[in-house]
DNA sequence: AAAGTCCTATGAAAATTCTCATCGTGGACG
DNA sequence: CGTCCACGATGAGAATTTTCATAGGACTTT
């Protein structure tokens, strides 16, 4: 789950980011609208938290051009100004939500939480795929009413093939989104994870299986679901 | 030691950026010139790898900005074009190197290491101080004809103090430069690895040792120079 | 169909990093 | 000079992640 992050104060950047990954979200930093806009250009964010007033592009700015170019990643947007006026106007070009400054960090997580669910099939804090449930505050994995715990890798690969729903997951995007697109991890590290997860489904004794397709990468399976395949 | 990369390019990018990393550098990316140009003013770099070509500025026009800001990271210029022409007019404008893609990585590291060496104290491939060496290639720190490996974390530090020389380091910078500007790390986390530093310095017998300094942060100190604080 | 090659799985171990709890100490302040 | 407090040090342990070696399977080529 990566959020990006569009503010030309520093410091409220480096804490809300500190924020976001106590709580098990990855996060990218832009400091200007240019730059931000560029990253949310590249669609691979599940979250957007975005400044009004930034130097280069405003986010108003910001938000038109995504929306021109259908990416609808949810954004909530930031303001040092509460006015209303402002906050309509924010919501009408497509903002999702909206956050004053200065603001609590259980708001806003309590916020990003919102457009999360909103978009995805989240209930809760927790995400579902077949007798499954994962959840996010203590990356545990649910399952016949026993509990295990992920490691964080762990978890990040689950959430994003739970989130892929139906669809293949190539192990370059794993890489890309949970190690960092500059990293110099080895794919072996993601067959390393997912040979943990299987191990663990199996302690669950869960009907979900992770299905490998050769050179492709990998796929969620509903092992209980009938075969129809709809 | 932390590099910036600025290219177009988004595979070389990734390419050079792994090699780096496995080689033991830190890495940043940029993808067009003016966001290149932004990181790179905040002079916390130690080589630039940039290429002509790039959009919004160019690889020269980073070079002057970044001249007429004082800032005097080395820069190793990158380009497709491998004319005598370009190539002049890249080292006339403050360039300190110049490779032509596409090149070896062999070559590129051989060439961030001269950078290095040109406006660092190293020699060869390690980094002295006192009786310490260190070594980049293993990640190891050599004294009195002994050899102990250290963890990724604690060569960063240990680096950093050396290149430091005889300045305070403080701790918000090497969380920076060694965790990223956008982590959740604590400073107990700098405390426990310079913990580790100094139990190696130990068994080394070295007579450098890393001195603290309460509120500000550490300093390098070699306890066999005579006295005299010149 | 046999051989060869590439991709994937996985056990086992190692390495690294982080967390936590506790202890010590410098220095401010009365 | 004594007390208190925030900052730093460090041991111990846990958790996580990575590395390595090897084995199995799938796909291609001949």
């Amino acid at each position: 789950m990566k959020i990006l992050i569009v503010d030309d104060e520093v410091q409220l950047v480096k804490a809300v980011s500190a924020i976001l990954k106590k709580n098990n979200y990855n996060t990218d930093c832009a400091y200007d609208g240019e730059d931000g806009l560029d990253k949310a250009l590249s669609n691979i964010y599940d979250v957007i938290i975005l400044d009004i007033m930034l130097p280069k592009r405003n986010g108003y700015e910001i938000i038109r051009e995504l929306r021109d170019n259908r990416i609808s990643t949810p954004v909530l947007m930031l303001s040092a100004k509460s006015q209303t006026y402002d906050k309509i106007y924010g919501l009408n070009l497509g903002a999702d939500d909206y956050l004053a400054k200065p603001f609590e960090s259980e708001e806003l997580l309590a916020r990003i939480k919102a457009l999360l669910r909103r978009k995805n099939e989240f209930v809760g804090d927790t995400l579902s795929f077949g007798d499954l449930k994962l959840n996010r505050d203590n990356c545990s994995l649910l399952c016949n009413g026993q509990e295990i715990a992920l490691g964080k890798k762990e978890f990040q690969i689950m959430e994003m093939l739970i989130l892929n729903g139906g669809k293949a997951l190539n192990k370059e995007r794993l890489i890309e989104k949970i190690w960092g697109f500059d990293t110099d991890a080895e794919y072996n590290a993601i067959e390393v994870h997912v040979s943990f997860l299987r191990k663990k489904l199996n302690l669950l004794s869960s009907g979900v299986n992770i299905r490998s397709l050769r050179g492709i990468g990998y796929i969620l399976e509903d092992g209980n679901a009938k075969g129809g395949k709809n």
